[in-house]
RNA sequence: GCCCUCGUAGCUCAGUAGGAUAGAGCAGCGGCUUCCUAAGCCGAAGGUCACAAGUUCGAAUCUUGUCGGGGGCGCCA
């Protein structure tokens, strides 16, 4: 079904049309600035007035002689220098919501324009652990994937481990002098603690210079293939995913592993290429490409570096590898790298120099998400009481600890009627919804400030409340013993009342912010409307405010504002879905 | 020094394809409960949109400059 503002949308195409006598005019429909004024405007008549000598409000009279559906309006009037106050009829609203009911999609057509899409994101450094550096990648590289497969877009979801480079000598070293037995049975690596392992191995490095020099002889021998450093290297990795799994599985995050090393064997080749097409040059003994609009501090050309002095590849030379791999090999017609936003000339650089090479095609896009960092009260980046880096299984353990004493505090206030079984599902739900709604519903392209009171806290714009805001439609449910799926297939809506209208607009709203996320890729524009929509519902559900769902007056009545909450429902699970939130039936 | 980014209510944040009286939550204030989950709803209050100039019928939004925070700037990723 088409979106309600691309229908909108369309009839004053149609009639800028007319009014202008050529195509493309942009008829400027948004949503209206003020709800008094009806549900959208139009705001083209003024800039048309200029361009055509003519006064804004008859042109805004002509765009509305000319609309071709008018039965679609309640009403469309101008206002002030030349606004178009646009009104939908109740009944259009109404029946837009019962497509949307009785289909399996929501009514939400796919996007006409398929394309296949790698996301890299989350890619943690596999010698240590996952911190809370790595929350925002992979929530928001989850909810990017989930949003497009939604839009009906393939999706490789791939995690760019660190798997290479000098840390793990140092970590490989560890292991051939305390866990000699690894040698010879690789398979029995196991360690409870990597951060502790590797800030073991790390101390021996910084204090023992035998250590040092056995470690960056592990490195070599690692490069040279020796069979048995190979092996205790892929323990090492193996173990380490193992530990990134665990937290990906209690998430809800889907994502390939495909390291760093993977590309080793291209590497070369990616040199030699960027070298036999003159793009690049020796400079100071390291192979450097230089791009047109990059400097450096002395306004001098600032080189992407490919091949360092020493002979040794670096990350530039593996992202253009990976590229050239996701492009020929993966098929990819759209590259999405979400880091955070430290990375932005970076890759910006190789982006560049994979066009410059001729790797990327033009209908290929390259685009780099970047993100804030996550801050402490203090402003300052999050940290452990004593400084220290807070680990993500530790993060999401005090979230679902702070949960449960919310969770327990309630049910003894309110006398629930739980098993611990249950409070401990709550609990873990409430938890992560709370760490990942504080985190998606804050701009990714700023800092956010980390707060446990805020993000756990049941009412206001957060993950808990929209929980809540959930369970409350599915009591209704289970109060009139009603099956809402059922209410669904049949549903016969009926706008009477004000709230119930306003319910209904922001339901019609999810098909265009749907869209929208599709190809702006921003989370928060989700949390922004899920959490409207619960208003809405809110007020609509409100005792005084609103209309009585299960005590309505009559059959078709009650009928009908089931069906707006099972509407309402279906669209908040949706909802939460996408932003990779599990939903409680009841809390 | 150059580049990027941010500066909006006491606090945390929305709002940048230019649009009407700049929004929400929290905190604080005033109401609402014979209980369809009040974890809610309604209302009032709270702003020189960092500052200055410019473009425009119209600027939080675009341009320029200034101030302030954060980040980046040749072999780490």
């Amino acid at each position: 079904m088409q979106t309600l503002e691309a229908l909108v949308k369309a009839q004053f195409e149609q009639a800028l049309r007319v009014v202008v006598g050529k195509e493309g005019a942009d008829p400027m429909v948004r949503l209206a600035g003020d709800e008094r004024f009806g549900d959208f405007q139009s705001n083209a008549a003024m800039g048309l007035a200029k361009q055509l000598q003519k006064n804004p409000r008859e042109i805004a009279q002509q765009i509305m002689d000319n609309l071709p559906d008018t039965s679609l309006f309640e009403k469309t009037e101008i206002a002030g220098p030349g606004f178009i106050n646009i009104t939908l009829k109740n009944s259009v609203l109404a029946k837009r919501l019962e497509q949307m009911a009785k289909s399996s999609s929501l009514a939400i057509d796919p996007d006409p324009k398929p394309r296949h899409t790698v996301i890299d994101f989350s890619s943690p450094n596999l010698a240590k652990e996952m911190h809370v550096g790595h929350l925002r990648t992979t929530l928001t590289g989850e909810v990017i994937a989930r949003v497009l497969e939604f839009r009906g877009h393939s999706v490789d979801r791939m995690n760019h481990v660190g798997d290479w480079g000098t840390q793990f000598g140092m970590l490989l070293q560890y292991i051939y002098e305390h866990q000699p037995e690894v040698l010879q049975n690789p398979e029995s690596f196991a360690v409870e603690n990597l951060e502790g392992f590797y800030k073991k191995a790390k101390a021996r490095f910084d204090e023992d210079e035998d250590f040092k020099n056995a470690a960056r002889e592990k490195v070599v021998l690692l490069q040279s293939g020796d069979a048995v450093a190979t092996k205790v290297w892929q323990a090492f990795l193996k173990e380490s995913l193992k530990h990134c799994h665990l937290i990906y599985d209690e998430l809800g995050v889907r994502l390939e592993d495909k390291g760093e090393s993977f590309y080793n064997p291209f590497l070369a080749d990616v040199v030699k290429t960027f070298k036999d097409k003159a793009l690049a040059k020796e400079d100071d003994g390291a192979v450097c490409v230089y791009l047109e609009g990059f400097q450096n501090r002395d306004g001098e050309p600032l080189p992407l570096i490919i091949q360092k002095k020493d002979g040794g590849y670096n990350y530039a030379t593996t992202d253009l590898a990976a590229i050239r791999y996701r492009v020929n090999e993966q098929n990819a017609k759209r590259i999405i790298y979400v880091t955070d936003n430290r990375q932005e000339q970076h890759f910006k650089m190789v982006f560049a120099a994979a066009r410059a090479i001729g790797w990327v095609p033009d209908d290929v896009e390259l685009q780099h998400i970047g993100y804030g960092m996550v801050l402490g009260s203090d402003r300052k980046p999050f940290k452990t009481r004593d400084g220290g880096t807070v680990r993500l299984k530790d993060l999401l353990g005090e979230a679902v600890a702070r949960a449960q004493e919310v969770i327990v505090r309630n049910k003894e206030e309110r006398g629930q009627d739980l098993s611990d079984d249950q409070v401990n599902d709550i609990a873990k739900k409430v938890g992560f919804a709370a760490i990942k709604y504080s985190d998606l519903s804050h701009n990714l392209s700023s800092d956010y400030q980390f707060s446990w009171d805020k993000m756990l806290a049941m009412d206001g714009n957060t993950g808990p409340y929209m929980l809540y805001a959930y369970a409350r439609v599915k009591s209704i449910g289970r109060k009139g013993q009603v099956d809402f799926d059922q209410i669904l297939k049949t549903a016969a809506i009926n706008l009477d009342h004000p709230t119930e209208r306003q319910l209904a607009k922001v339901l019609n709203r999810f098909g265009d912010v749907c869209e929208t996320v599709g190809q702006e890729l921003r989370p928060i524009l989700i949390t922004e409307y899920l959490y409207q929509l619960s208003k809405a519902f809110s007020g609509f559900y409100d005792k005084k405010a609103g209309v009585s769902v299960l005590e309505a007056p009559d059959q078709d009545t009650k009928n009908s504002r089931l069906a707006l909450c099972a509407l309402t429902a279906a669209v908040l699970k949706t909802g939460l879905g996408l932003l990779s939130i599990e939903v409680l039936e009841e809390m």
